[in-house]
DNA sequence: GTTGCGCATAACCATTTGGTTATATACACC
DNA sequence: GGTGTATATAACCAAATGGTTATGCGCAAC
């Protein structure tokens, strides 16, 4: 059994590195090699890296020649946009009026 | 120097039991024995996580007599918000016609 | 004061992680 | 074929991580 790395989309985010990469491709397909460049990391690493980010699919291969091209596939970021979500009605202004609401009730009604 | 553990969002959100944490304390304010219970984990993990989730400022303690109550900062989470707003444009609708309409561009243009 | 409760911390352990250097694989070009 | 280029993988290392058990500390109640 082979069992290859992070599971989990949100363990792949969770470095930063990574996160730059996946801001990189953001605009457009790349090769390894300019993320490498762009980044001033070594190339294992970014293999590495991006080995991790296809785990999860977070990205999407494309070979050409001797290169891979690297593209994002951002749909998989979904689940933590959705998890997100389910928290942001706490900084959202209409729960900050709620909010307000309920501070005008009388607490511990006897 | 103490050095106190993540100092990253991210990386406080990358692990599951203090995902559920978090949406434990989106109900309400919450003693530690209550987290252990609900969650079925050890005492010190529980406040092991709660240590790295109050570094990153995600959650406020108040203090009761001997107990200490859980509460959730949920703006914390907006850097991280944020950052996956950026992607988010790549799985939208309108996005989508966007390219849709590319797909119908002759590519490489001689 | 002392006993008990709730929680934090310490000390420790196995595993995982980001990083490195060295090597293998795949392809293009000569 | 051989050579160079682009990438992946292997082997290894130090540090960090999730988890445990044992202990400390503050507060209440007796």
């Amino acid at each position: 059994m082979v069992r290859l790395a992070t599971p989990d989309v949100f363990l792949a985010i969770a470095e930063p590195q990574r996160r730059r990469i996946l801001g990189l491709l953001a605009e457009g397909e790349l090769p390894v090699a300019s993320i490498v460049d762009r980044l001033g990391i070594s190339q294992p690493l970014a293999s590495k890296h991006l080995r991790v980010l296809r785990g999860v699919d977070l990205v999407l291969v494309r070979p050409a020649a001797q290169q891979r091209l690297y593209r994002l596939n951002a749909p998989a970021l979904q689940p933590v946009h959705q998890w997100i979500g389910g928290f942001e009605r706490f900084w959202t202004a209409s729960f900050d009026r709620l909010d307000a609401y309920l501070a005008t009730l009388p607490k511990d009604p006897p």
